[in-house]
DNA sequence: AATGAATGAGTTTTCATTCAT
DNA sequence: CATGAATGAAAACTCATTCAT
């Protein structure tokens, strides 16, 4: 297929932007050196992107959207039935988006500080971001709350928000400096049990 | 004295540099720019700062130097002399840090997420301050642990980094939203009780 | 082919920027004027050479090894075989040298003169370039020393660049002066006989 | 005298673009540079040559008039009255002429090759000025001539011109290189007897 | 006269983007 | 589609010169 060519030249040159961008930031990089990377000419890269800052947004929207997609959970079609498998649920939820950053975080350290240094857009769609990952639990949240899981008074947006804080904040180490040792699982459920004795309703009040 | 005539306008043109890389970042300002907004001629910009990237170091400087003020606490002199002082001054660092973070909420951001992405020279800048900052902690914890106020087994370099991290985190809605209301005061009070309740030693303990 | 199409650009510029230094010095050529001259943009300038000092370096280079060529001769590969042939031969070089710079008088002139007083490192450019001409000389001189058509105890590092500032000499006049008759060959011949008198041993003394 | 102490700071600022010059060439030079060499400020420079253009020519004429003084020899009034003390006289004036250039051996330098690179002007200026010193040596010839101590058949513009050359040639090792150990007196005997054999008519033609 | 702050014309250089081949 | 030569807008920076004090 036409089409699977483009787009795998296109994710090369994805990988390219991400790699170079990466290790030299946004502005020290030129589209030249993103093709020479990638292989190919630099007339050939505007076959693919419309121009350098098109590929900012493409890294942006697509560590978004992996990273909405992680803590999204596995499990999104069959919801929890209990309020326990409501917990692990989360709990896995936690893990997961903490081991996607732990795992990516260089990437995790470009989009949160590089990218969005480069222009007020840039700054514009990452906290637009964070705002799309904070309502990936806030949703969560809700549906635990029609169960009667989840505390009535909460502000949930807040709520969601501070889950991300939280995680982030944990990651804090990870994020600024290089190459640390990091268990991503004892986090995540450290994290988890930190945010659910707040947030979770005790169950004797029930 | 001429002495002062130069530093007046050093500080015009440094204002200025500040105003307009808070309002369009580091790369959509130009010299020409500031030097507008000062009300003077580009040619005059170069007659203060050497180059473009100068102010935008002297402007880390300056705010990192105001930062360490604000988080060594008024009473550095007369150090405190029980344990109670030890954390009334200690909660007064706390507040105070956090009421200059807070009422320089744009400055905060800028240097901390915008400034930091400009070159990686900035980004080491940035760090270092960073840990300066925690050293600053660090230091008024070694006086109480001599004192015996302190637990002798906490790594008081990491205690240091996180008190700054956990205002920072505390302070996470002022930084990335605008303008939010935000209650410096018992904010700090929260975060001095969490810290200190975790690095106090007990008092029965003694 | 690429590669020629390249390399006419790039003699095109050069043409151009020895066009523009010629009349008009090199700090009162910008690159826009060569560029100009060549009917390109500035910006094309720096897809041939790297900056503007580059093009000063290359004429001087270029100009260097013409000259070389030009007092090498044409026989360098059957060389000489008795003493007449010698002398011949040096008579042709000294006759190929002033003819390659009567007819290049302009070019000479900037690159002996303009150029020299450019920078630090065009005057150092232009002096080794000076002994390398000298260096022909002597090397040819030493060929003839092998077989006693040259006194033993001259020395031929001096008697090479002696040669040169003898023939710089007698081009005096077209150097300095705009276009002046000028009979190379006889110049040629009076200079060979004059720096052969001093330095071939007399016939009776064999 | 105000007017003396005008003339002690044009020394003293001509002095100093000399020394700048000559170590850093005109270009590398600015007027902030001569006038920080002068002891004075920037502005004070303008007071006293009309820009930076000025001093340059300054050089030049200044330099020039000395050279001319210095061919000009010291009898200049009471003119030679037989052939001898014409040709002591004409050995003199180059004996003269090659102690001075010898001695100023880097302002030489100057003149003659980063002077002239500066611009058209400087050129033109430097070649007229050689021009007067050949002139020098013409109108010398001349007076010789009329009593008979000069072949009638020489171009005697030519001469003078020829004269410098031969100067110019003999000093070549000093003005190209640093530091030489010259004998100037002996360097003008040897001058002056090649230029006579050549230019005067021989005794018993008479 | 001396000063030095201010000016802005002028130059070099970079690099994203276009487009003919 | 791929290429890479050409383009020119844009920006940093220099420095001779002016002029108010």
């Amino acid at each position: 297929m036409t089409n699977s060519v483009a787009a795998e030249r296109t994710q090369k040159l994805y990988d390219a932007a991400v790699q170079q961008f990466l290790s030299r930031g946004y502005y020290d990089v030129d589209v030249a050196h993103i093709a020479a990377a990638a292989g190919v000419s630099h007339g050939t890269f505007y076959n693919y992107y419309s121009n350098k800052r098109a590929v900012l947004h493409a890294i942006q929207q697509t560590t978004e959207d992996a990273m909405v997609k992680a803590f999204s959970g596995l499990r999104s079609a069959s919801a929890p039935t209990t309020r326990d498998e409501f917990i692990d649920e989360f709990t896995a939820r936690i893990g997961s988006g903490m081991t996607f950053m732990n795992r990516h975080a260089e990437l995790m350290r470009f989009v949160a500080v590089t990218a969005v240094g480069v222009d007020a857009d840039a700054m514009d769609k990452a906290l637009v971001g964070y705002e799309r990952l904070g309502g990936t639990i806030t949703e969560f949240l809700a549906f635990g709350r029609e169960r009667g899981w989840v505390h009535a008074d909460i502000d949930l947006t807040l709520a969601g928000q501070a889950v991300i804080s939280v995680v982030v904040t944990a990651l804090q180490p990870v994020l600024l400096e290089e190459a640390v040792d990091f268990d991503a699982a004892a986090a995540a459920k450290a994290c988890a049990t930190y945010l659910l004795s707040g947030l979770r309703r005790p169950k004797n009040s029930d």
